[in-house]
DNA sequence: TCTATTTGACCCTT
DNA sequence: AAGGGTCAAATAGA
């Protein structure tokens, strides 16, 4: 099933609706806020149902209902953004003009530096959808991390990802993920804020439905055994210290969930619900306790 | 050897 | 000029 294209979208009048923008924001809002709990729960649920014959029914229940909360996004996104491309045309034309007419000069003239540095980097909030959750990385999708920063003011830094299948499939979703300053040092579990911005268009959750003929993987797919889920805790110090000696311990809890569920007769990897990083079941732990 | 992550540099917006 | 987002070479790991 695709989404639909933006530029296919009806366009609904903001006019004939005036209060539409605040409506699909706080809508949005909710279905993030909704995600996150489900999240947490499915963190919560999955690994205790790991010898229940019921598991697979419970796992691919909550992927269904965050699939279904991913959709309901995407297309208040796109009917937002349909809204909004309207109003900002005038605007981003003209700020295009002048991009485009730099980005010649520069380029025409001899780019100073690699070709491939033509995309414009400002982002439009109302472009993103932001949650908080203990587990940051454990929404349904696949990310590679393609950037950190320390954030002015910030604790802690900010990781980029895109998604997994970007170049394959050129979807254009990316998220930040950045730990709270407060959530340091107290008993509720490490906070994190997630911004996706953009929407998935690559087919389907993982692509990996595409792969029913998973004979003939691609030469990518060849390292799907080693990665799943592609996120993970790579924000140096954030959570050596919340990992502390548990850590081995988690491992191999980890380790031993994601056996049980290797063989299952559906491909698990589609939830990766026990593909737990160290700092998720820390989390986890954390969240539970 | 291949893929993912790290990280400094670059570039754009404000 | 500062801050933030992205790129890409270097590095790590399986």
């Amino acid at each position: 099933m695709k989404h639909h294209n933006s530029r296919c979208l009806p366009q609904s009048s903001t006019s004939d609706h005036p209060s539409s923008v605040s409506d699909h924001r706080s809508a949005m809002k909710e279905i993030a806020r909704g995600q996150s709990l489900v999240t947490q729960l499915r963190a919560i649920v999955l690994p205790a149902l790991q010898a229940d014959q019921r598991f697979e029914i419970v796992a691919q229940m909550f992927q269904n209902i965050l699939d279904c909360s991913s959709k309901a996004i995407t297309e208040l996104q796109l009917d937002r953004q349909s809204d909004a491309r309207a109003d900002d045309a005038l605007v981003d034309d003209k700020k295009r003009v002048r991009k485009i007419s730099s980005d010649d000069c520069v380029k025409e003239e001899g780019a100073t530096s690699n070709p491939n540095h033509q995309h414009k980097r400002s982002r439009r909030s109302d472009d993103s959808v932001s949650l908080e959750t203990p587990v940051p990385h454990y929404d349904g999708r696949q990310w590679r991390k393609y950037g950190q920063k320390h954030i002015n003011k910030a604790k802690h830094p900010r990781s980029y990802y895109r998604c997994t299948y970007r170049q394959e499939q050129d979807c254009k979703a990316t998220k930040t993920v950045q730990q709270q300053d407060d959530s340091t040092g107290t008993d509720h579990p490490v906070m994190y804020t997630v911004v996706y911005h953009g929407q998935h268009t690559c087919k389907d959750n993982n692509g990996v439905d595409s792969g029913t003929d998973d004979s003939e993987t691609n030469t990518q797919s060849s390292s799907d055994s080693r990665s799943s889920i592609s996120t993970m805790c790579t924000d140096p110090g954030d959570h050596q210290t919340s990992l502390g000696d548990n850590k081995q311990l988690l491992d191999k809890s980890a380790d031993l969930i994601t056996k049980n569920s290797m063989y299952e007769p559906f491909d698990m990897t589609v939830f990766a619900p026990l593909d737990l990083d160290g700092w998720e079941l820390d989390a986890l732990l954390r969240f539970r306790a």
